[in-house]
DNA sequence: TTGCCATCATACCATTTGGTTGGTATTGAA
DNA sequence: TTCAATACCAACCAAATGGTATGATGGCAA
């Protein structure tokens, strides 16, 4: 009775959209299972027909979610890029922007919470820093060929260092009572980036 | 009946002892009281008695334990220093070594998880990162003071990046699975951190 | 049209959650 | 020695947890 029309792959989407709106916001073990099918609007036997248990939905959730979310802001953009000057306008968009970035900090939240407890959550979560990284160092190395970037300068390097203090940088803005805070980091990073360049000679 | 010796001092400690244990491992939403008291040996009435709840059980850890344990591993060896490459050896002390720094890597992830959703610990929390920040500034400006740091540089600037940059290594460093990552970060960390010294002239 | 399986809903389950209650023993001050 | 406050324990509690059992319905192949 009163069962909605069949249709399993808007299910599973709105499944993973409350999923989404839950983890992001309440983390792994902060999120119940029952609000997360009270905000989808369906039922436990829907979630449990989709995924086999809470570690799966969360699996579905960063594959699914979490890791294109963090491709669009950062893998695809930064593919597109060609100069030192487009990549420093990037981070500043990203980052001097007044509301806190949900998408990292989630990343960065679940990461923290998961990635060193749960194997399995931790290799999905290590795919989306790695696409994250790459992107990075290929735009450093493009950087290299096309002379606007420092010979002496090692992508892989840069990249980790980069990836890495974005991801701090959403999690202390979190606590940074004061918006200035990110604004200084953001000025001391934005002066970093500038060091990548090759110099004029 | 069979009632321990009264010792409200030993008491709390123990309280706290246990609750350092499962917040830095489990996080706060993954802590059971139940698993703290097992730990402590003692029992619900004796946590009840000495905190009023939960969030106040955490408070104390943060305010007792987790900011005097990152006062111990930056704030005061920071204060002790007058160099850059002393500087720059205490940052290879504590990211290149080979097991992950658990103190921060626990600050991170209770940041990550409970610093926008709750004022009195975001404060709290806050309370730490910002004596982490001012040691580093207050080298700084010790730094430029002394000759051996660029005039150029912002120390506030520079140490809100840097403990950023600190908080992305531990939450990053749990995720990658090859332990590599974090030697690449910290080289090219370490070349930043080059980049502050004065230019000899 | 029939039959069957995927897709859902409903009701239920054991366990765990943070938190209380009422009491007992210990302690230090009077 | 008395006495009240403190420190602690054991048992209990309602609510929420992740998960299951069962059944109903829809759609599609035969």
């Amino acid at each position: 009775m009163n069962q909605r029309k069949k249709q399993p792959v808007q299910t599973r989407k709105d499944i993973l959209d409350a999923a989404d709106h839950e983890f992001s916001r309440q983390g792994y073990a902060g999120s119940g299972l029952n609000a997360i099918i009270s905000r989808s609007g369906l039922t436990k036997g829907a979630l449990f027909h989709h995924f086999a248990d809470k570690r799966a939905l969360a699996k579905g959730w960063i594959d699914e979610r979490l890791g294109p979310a963090i491709d669009a802001l950062w893998v695809t953009p930064l593919d597109a890029l060609n100069s030192l000057d487009a990549f420093r306008s990037l981070c500043r968009e990203r980052f001097n922007s007044l509301e806190p970035d949900d998408t990292v900090s989630a990343l960065s939240a679940v990461t923290a919470e998961l990635a060193a407890r749960d194997e399995m959550l931790g290799i999905a979560l290590d795919d989306v820093f790695t696409r994250w990284r790459t992107a990075i160092a290929a735009l450093l190395e493009r950087g290299k060929s096309s002379g606007w970037i420092h010979p002496s300068i090692q992508p892989a390097n840069e990249a980790a260092l980069l990836v890495s203090t974005c991801v701090g940088f959403s999690v202390t803005a979190q606590s940074s009572l004061n918006p200035e805070i990110r604004r200084l980091a953001f000025t001391a990073l934005d002066g970093y980036l500038e060091t990548l360049r090759a110099h004029e000679s």
